[in-house]
DNA sequence: GCTGGCACTCGGTAGGATCGATTGCCAACG
DNA sequence: CGTTGGCAATCGATCCTACCGAGTGCCAGC
């Protein structure tokens, strides 16, 4: 699309404003490499860059700050993903380290990546009731309060407080969770919403009951999320106001979610200010990468910073996080 | 310790400043309730009650502001706790309602606190762990991967990964079960890590690593900290560096939770400032209360606010709210 | 087509004047 | 002796102006 020497151009005022968020005047672009021209001639590109819509100058005599389709441009075809040994390394000793609870390695995945890339990190989680139903179990709290819990085939566990009208003993639930069993395992957990009757009037009262729980609960579907490095998020904005309308954003785990799946069904991995949809999102960019288990997309991992990141560090970032996640989660 | 009429210029400046955070002049302290005498004898006062360290200029030629010592006068002597009727029926409203998942409803109390306040709001739930054991299970989720699956009393459920050099089968795991069945229903789950072998050899594998896992997971006993409204704490502040800096602190829930138990166990219901024992948060103020459960403290919910907040309304909101999750988690 | 030169633009900073809110002090009053 | 009105002094905030410098656009010449 653009010729070699604007591209180089265009390169060298994006990564030199993401560094400095001062806007980029000729003079500092001459001595970038690709660049053998006086600052004159840069200044006639410069100002063709500007006319199609790359650059913009915030005032006359300023310099040039990238537009959304500047940012795109360089990410696109100039921005080739990077990271450093230290945080390759890093990465991996994470991996080799990681054990234990699914929630757990998943928080401490957003942790990782705010460590690498200094900006907020997003970590989607498989739904819940991801899987297969491995064992499931009812277990009485009071005379009349019961919880369902459910093991999933990747390690989560589901739990339904279910509230009773009469009073129940260990046996019937131990009758119940024998049915249920019998029929669950190896079913998704919202299969159990359609169990057959049990016929025996007792436990088919308990019955009734998990089924609808699991009717109401199986509508939200929710994902899990992990967010984490708010206050790196704070650090790359200068306005409060700005800080504010992000903290809001992330804070809602639902509009995070469907702003994170929205992005990958886009089929995109850097989604730039207006690309994210989200107007207080206009001065941040996305950095996404679904991740897979058993070869399926169950969850999604990201950062989120100000659209002058480093988008290069970020993508790498990312990239070999969502991997290395999806392939520890593989594992089992 | 203030004679009446100090306190009452005491009183008028702090709630001034509360409400405009601008200083307070002696002009506008005139018109308030109980000061029924001249500017010029408020500014005699007011001099003497910065003296005596209650209040502060930030310049020479500005009005007044309450110092640390200020407020905390303010909230030991002259802030009556209330709640207006509709914050009243919120809370109300909610507590009816509230039911399901513990975490799930002390999720929404952090949601509730905000909504009653506007500043950011932190529930700390009971200890995972607390209570007894209700239920135990190992469930096998790959021939070498088992999860301890444990309910407790209080409607939480405990789990742990549990990796073994070799493989198991269903019928060795229900043994093991069977085991810790036997001997740890209800008792605490760290029981377990004490419980006796079986004597059989394979199912002693099982139980060694499970002792192991449960013996490591004891010494940390996390507390579920659940935190919101980071972005009314923004809105608070018009210093982006002051924002970062109690974000890094909100993120830290370790540290989140020490703070508070801190507070509580000092007997405050208020930190302001300094006491908090946090420089970042040199600028806020804490109010907490704790919540009891059958008598016994079990959790603390609180808000942090800027040290000019609204010290009767959160003190209401935080004590009432404190009550009802107290009172609606005793009913089970 | 590229380059050096040059006039021009405009934000940012510094200095200075003004304004207004507020204070401390004092003399007078009850 | 406590209280009050009066008054000069203080000092941040605001506004204006001048100036500087980074940077631009344009043009004539190579």
């Amino acid at each position: 699309m653009l010729d070699e020497r604007k591209a180089s151009i265009l390169r060298a005022v994006v990564e030199e404003y993401i560094q400095t968020a001062q806007p980029v005047g000729s003079g500092h672009v001459v001595n970038a490499p690709g660049v053998s021209v006086s600052s004159a001639t840069v200044r006639n590109e410069m100002a063709a860059l500007e006319t199609e819509g790359f650059l913009a100058q915030p005032h006359t005599s300023a310099g040039r700050i990238p537009t959304e389709k500047g940012y795109r441009y360089f990410v696109d075809a100039l921005a080739r993903p990077s990271l450093d040994r230290s945080s390759a390394q890093q990465v991996r000793a994470f991996f080799d380290r990681a054990h234990g609870e699914i929630e757990q390695m998943l928080a401490d995945t957003t942790r990782l990546l705010t460590g690498l890339t200094d900006y907020a990190a997003v970590v989607v989680g498989p739904p819940h009731e991801a899987g297969k139903v491995r064992s499931i179990q009812l277990v009485g709290l009071t005379s009349r309060v019961v919880l369902l819990v459910a093991v999933m085939g990747n390690g989560g566990v589901e739990k339904r407080t279910i509230e009773l009208a009469e009073d129940v003993d260990d046996a019937l639930l131990l009758r119940a969770t024998t049915h249920l069993s019998d029929r669950g395992i190896g079913h998704p957990l919202a299969w159990l919403a359609t169990v057959a009757s049990a016929g025996e009037g007792t436990v088919e009262v308990v019955l009734t009951k998990v089924r609808a729980v699991l009717a109401i609960a199986g509508e939200d579907d929710a994902e899990q999320v992990f967010v984490n490095g708010a206050s790196r998020m704070a650090a790359s904005f200068e306005a409060v106001e700005t800080v504010r309308s992000v903290l809001t954003i992330l804070e809602q785990q639902l509009v995070v979610v469907s702003l994170l799946r929205d992005v990958v069904d886009r089929g995109l991995d850097v989604a730039i200010g207006s690309e994210t949809g989200m107007q207080p999102l206009a001065d941040c960019a996305l950095v996404v990468a679904p991740y897979t288990v058993d070869g399926e997309r169950v969850g999604t991992v990201g950062v989120i910073g100000p659209t002058r990141m480093n988008y290069p560090q970020a993508l790498a970032a990312v990239a070999v996080v969502g991997q290395r996640l999806g392939r520890r989660l593989s594992e089992g």
